[in-house]
RNA sequence: UCCUCAGUAGCUCAACGGUAGAGCAACCGGCUGUUAACCGGUAGGUUGUAGGUUCGAAUCCUACCUGAGGAGCCA
């Protein structure tokens, strides 16, 4: 037997043209007549279908024209060239074997549907054309960030999700306990007492892994961590979930610009590596999700990022000829409508914007000479967002110390990251890459929770 | 958490105060090369839930549930 993949077949055709193969997959759709009748199958490998042609001549033919959608069949025979045909080749069918039935309720129907219902069917969705392409690139995309950061001599760290300090601030946490809930040990003035709980404290999942990894960049210099991150925010928007995946590569030795030039050299080879690898699912992207979604790609891989400071971009925004429903004025957070804006208006490509008012970002960032911002910079693209968040770090340990006491943090849980500063604390800078939204950016894919196999969002937790 | 919109057949939608319909899917039959195949037929409903207004409610009102879009928070 000659069992071969269906990536194989388009890949190498004409090796494989003339000769007897075994393919085994599920039936897409199924067309059948008196005599003759066509398979779609896919067997996972490959984003497109292998059509199957059976004929009267088999023992079993009608049988085979009455299965169900999703039937998993085993095929052996000809590889056929259809030069005429919408696909380069065919398998004219010997015999075909019923592996796994299946149902005529079967959810997905050979038509379109709302990505909505596509939601409510979780475990069916990745067979559908639109979740095949979307869950390959994040694979690829996936393997290609490693890539980037791995030829580049970073070193991958696993930072611990379990967090006992809130140092990140970003943002609502989940609890981490083995308490019981219905009886929950208290102490004298009546406070839950958390020495009682499995780590002797209050615990949570992390938020991200910035800090630790900031350990590990002061011991190996280039390093980065790829994780799940959590957030319990109550979030109704299409752009968050309590549960996505971060990269945040953090490098000693560099500066604010250094930092920017490797998120814009990363971004650009996630691109090209993922665009080179999966053809046919770009080309689906582009036809039914966004049209414009090639081009504009191609733009960024070529096109140099914008780089505007914080207050230049409150000058652009100031004159912009438009009416905002939040006022411009120094020292306030961009909002969403003004950074689509400046990323989707004023530069029609990615452009950083940096050095922040420091009264609007972490306590971790580092102070700018001016006194008033801090070496932070976000990247805005069009259509996302916000896509990246990072900063150069504040090594000096004084003007840490002192930020930490302003915002009112605990000293004790920033010890270790303050003596951190103490033993060689050079210069370092970092980002986070929110992994999904750079999913959506790559696809076109508007929702989050279509980016992700098994989305988390406040409320929904299936699967 | 706030604002807006939407829940009608398995799916996508129509009916907008007066007998709940269509396309697709399913089922039965037909068709010698199809490409979301095509042609004919059959079956399929407590209109999200609970109240209310009305002679009469899918339609109007109230509450709740679910989903979506936007805002905030952020990646």
């Amino acid at each position: 037997m000659n069992l071969v993949k269906v990536k194989s077949i388009y890949r190498q055709a004409e090796k494989f043209i003339g000769q007897e193969v075994t393919v085994q997959g599920w039936i897409r759709t199924l067309r059948s007549s008196k005599t003759v009748g066509f398979i779609e199958l896919n067997d996972g490998t490959f984003f497109k279908n292998l059509q199957i042609v059976f004929s009267e001549e088999m023992e079993n033919f009608a049988e085979i024209g009455k299965l169900p959608i999703s039937t998993a069949i085993s095929v052996t025979g000809q590889v056929v060239a259809t030069p005429q045909a919408k696909q380069p080749v065919e398998i004219q069918a010997n015999t075909i074997e019923v592996e796994a039935s299946s149902h005529a309720d079967y959810p997905l129907q050979k038509k379109r549907h709302t990505l909505e219902y596509l939601r409510e069917i979780a475990h069916l969705r990745p067979r559908s054309n639109l979740f095949s392409a979307v869950f390959r690139v994040r694979s690829v995309a996936a393997y290609a960030l490693h890539r980037f950061f791995q030829e580049r001599g970073f070193l991958y760290v696993h930072a611990p999700i379990i967090t006992g300090s809130d140092a990140e601030g970003a943002g609502q946490m989940f609890r981490v306990t083995t308490l019981d809930l219905m009886n929950l040990p208290r102490t004298e003035t009546n406070e839950i007492d958390y020495s009682q709980d499995f780590f002797g404290k209050e615990v949570n999942l992390s938020v991200s892994g910035q800090l630790e990894a900031e350990i590990f960049a002061l011991a190996f210099r280039d390093v980065y961590t790829f994780a799940p991150t959590f957030r319990a925010e109550n979030s109704h928007t299409a752009r968050h979930a309590a549960e996505f995946w971060m990269l945040e590569p953090e490098m000693a030795f560099a500066d604010l610009n250094d930092n920017m030039d490797v998120a814009e050299d990363m971004l650009k080879y996630v691109l090209s590596y993922t665009l080179e690898e999966l053809p046919e699912e770009f080309a689906f992207f582009n036809q039914f999700v966004d049209k414009g979604l090639l081009a504009r790609l191609q733009n960024v891989i070529e096109a140099d990022f914008a780089r505007i400071t914080y207050t230049e971009a409150i000058k652009l925004l100031e004159k912009a000829n438009r009416k905002f429903e939040f006022p411009v004025a120094w020292g306030m957070d961009l909002q969403t409508e003004h950074e689509r804006y400046l990323s989707e208006v004023v530069f029609q490509k990615p452009v950083f914007v940096t050095d922040y008012p420091k009264d609007i970002k972490a306590f971790y960032m580092r102070q700018n000479d001016d006194g008033r911002t801090v070496a932070a910079m976000d990247l805005l693209v069009p259509g996302v967002g916000e896509l990246i968040g990072g900063s150069q770090r504040e090594e000096r340990h004084d003007l840490l110390k002192q930020r930490i006491e302003e915002m009112n943090f605990d000293m004790d849980d920033y010890w270790w990251y303050l003596e951190l500063r103490k033993y060689g604390g050079v210069k370092h800078s970092g980002y986070g890459l929110g992994f999904e939204r750079l999913l959506m950016y790559m696809t076109g894919v508007s929702n989050i929770r279509d980016v992700i196999p098994c989305p988390r969002t406040p409320g929904n937790c299936e699967f």
